[in-house]
DNA sequence: CTAGGGTTAG
């Protein structure tokens, strides 16, 4: 009976998709005002009074609840009529629950709800997305293992989210499991499965995967190209991406705005500042529309070139494309002033906006830190650690410590790093790096020995930045056995690693040893810069 | 119930 139920609930709502609402007009104003809903007006209304009609009006209202209370209050009048049994209703309002964030109210509701709700696939679909979209990736795994078990099978709303969640988990084999049971299940030529595929081996670095997918595709859509290119661009892939876009182009695709913010995004990733500011000049040649998005990149190749004049221009794009509101936009607009140094012009946009985020107190105390204003951005980080709501995490520490430890005063960038550590956030490469530059400085060689205890607790030695820390600490502190074996087992050295173990040896009269690591790096085929001359020369001048 | 793009620490 419920399953008949269930299937008449359905057809009238798809009815009522295509056909305006049949309240009437003074009903269906309040439900465009969702801060209006009243209990006694719900179970009040006299046109309510069959199945199909209370389950229409809760469907409809359920749409419109924002927030504990509205959910709730829902929530208890379906109980009070007959509708509670319908396993279209549960599903809508594990929705509700998860798009006011309430994502354990819609679990526990789930796992309470009747048994027979347990074969529906738009429940197991709705309580999916609900994970996923909250980012509880492997829970959201668990529940597909428990609906397998129970023989409910998937459709092709089930399997994006599925493979989307594996994506998050970043476990290849995993991903792969998913794969082969996606093709099981005869999925192969799902346009959106697929395309999900897709996105998950690009984020997963497995770009050869993901092209074998989009090429052998029957039918592609514009989602399918911008993936790729978008994937590229996550692979600091750039010229993968604009052979993907050319492409497009070549098969008669106009690219899409999105397709662009890509394309230019994998221009920014790679070092491109440039040519990032050139292809936005072209999309604006072309007539295609900006993004807030592609905004974004821009402001943030303006701010990494510290041309200000640009980023003003960019700021007036911002402001007469509408796109001021956008908290990302903002938050990239405070740093490219930032970085340019207009410190005041930051200050005032941070002050000025409605709602901040935590990339807003972060990207301010950025910028008083990349100006070397230690104090003041340890007062905005202050003011963000009394914050209501919201914690200083492990970038703003790092910004904070990063900014005591650039100015010289190692001693206060230390007090922070142990506070941090006190408190339990996890340091990374980027704070780790900080403090070793302090180590360093102050010639601390036993905490910078512990530092190094810390790393190899973390599994940190393969950072690159970690490592030339190291050389750095060890080389500074007089320890060049030390220093020199931690550079030895860097596995991909770059300028900077050679530049330091040259200079580190130089500066204590080592000029053979300095000479020999120079004629290596000659050897590995670096080309040395202007800096590893002066450390040359530099080492040269100490042995006469 | 309908996928793709973005900003902050070195």
């Amino acid at each position: 009976m419920l399953h008949a139920l269930s299937q008449r609930f359905i057809s009238t709502s798809s009815r009522l998709r295509h056909t305006h609402s049949r309240f009437p007009p003074n009903l269906s104003r309040s439900f465009s005002k969702p801060r209006h809903i009243h209990q006694t007006q719900i179970i009040s209304h006299p046109s309510c009074t069959t199945h199909n009609e209370f389950l229409d009006f809760f469907e409809h209202l359920l749409r419109q609840c924002t927030g504990h209370k509205q959910c709730k209050q829902v929530h208890a009048q379906i109980i009070t009529t007959d509708t509670s049994q319908s396993e279209f209703l549960a599903a809508k309002l594990v929705t509700a629950y998860a798009r006011s964030g309430l994502i354990f109210d819609a679990q526990k509701f789930f796992d309470t709800g009747p048994v027979e709700g347990r074969s529906n696939l738009l429940l197991w679909n709705s309580i999916l997305r609900a994970n996923v979209s909250h980012g509880f990736y492997e829970p959201a795994l668990k529940l597909y293992d428990k609906m397998t078990n129970l023989g409910v099978f998937g459709d092709g709303f089930t399997f994006p989210l599925v493979i989307r969640a594996c994506a998050f988990l970043d476990r290849l084999k995993l991903s792969k499991k998913v794969h082969s049971h996606v093709l099981q299940m005869g999925f192969q030529n799902h346009l959106h499965v697929v395309n999900e595929l897709i996105g998950m081996y690009g984020k997963l670095g497995r770009m050869d995967f993901a092209r074998r997918l989009f090429d052998r595709m029957r039918l592609r859509s514009y989602v399918s190209w911008n993936i790729m290119v978008s994937s590229y661009a996550f692979n600091y892939d750039c010229d993968g991406a604009t052979e993907m876009f050319r492409r497009m182009e070549l098969e008669g695709l106009e690219p899409n705005p999105v397709s662009w913010t890509s394309l230019l995004s994998s221009h920014a990733r790679c070092g491109l500042r440039e040519e990032t500011i050139q292809l936005f000049g072209m999309m604006r040649v072309r007539g295609v529309g900006t993004t807030a998005e592609v905004l974004a990149v821009v402001l943030s190749v303006c701010a990494d070139l510290a041309v200000v004049d640009k980023g003003k221009m960019i700021h007036g794009y911002v402001i007469r494309g509408g796109f001021k509101d956008y908290l990302f936009v903002e938050n990239a607009l405070i740093c490219m002033y930032g970085k340019c140094g207009l410190v005041e012009d930051a200050d005032k946009l941070f002050l000025g906006m409605e709602s901040k985020n935590l990339v807003s107190w972060n990207a301010l105390i950025s910028c008083y830190a990349e100006s070397g204003l230690c104090d003041e951005a340890f007062t905005i980080f202050s003011q963000l650690n009394d914050h209501p709501f919201m914690r200083p995490n492990i970038i703003s520490w790092s910004a904070v410590i990063g900014g005591f430890s650039y100015k010289g005063r190692g001693e206060e960038s230390l007090e922070l790093f142990r506070q941090m550590q006190s408190i339990g956030v996890m340091a990374n490469s980027v704070t780790i790096s900080s403090v070793l530059s302090v180590c360093a400085e102050l010639a601390v060689l036993n905490l910078g020995k512990e530092i190094h205890g810390h790393v190899v607790r973390a599994l940190m030695q393969a950072n690159i930045l970690v490592g030339n820390g190291l050389v750095n600490m060890y080389t500074k502190c007089g320890s060049f056995k030390q220093g020199h074996l931690v550079f030895e087992n860097i596995d991909s050295k770059d300028l900077i690693s050679w530049n330091t173990m040259i200079a580190g040896y130089g500066m204590h009269g080592l000029g053979e040893n300095a000479l020999r690591i120079f004629y290596q790096m000659l050897e590995s085929g670096f080309k040395p810069d202007n800096i590893t001359f002066i450390a040359v020369l530099s080492a040269c001048s100490h042995v006469g």
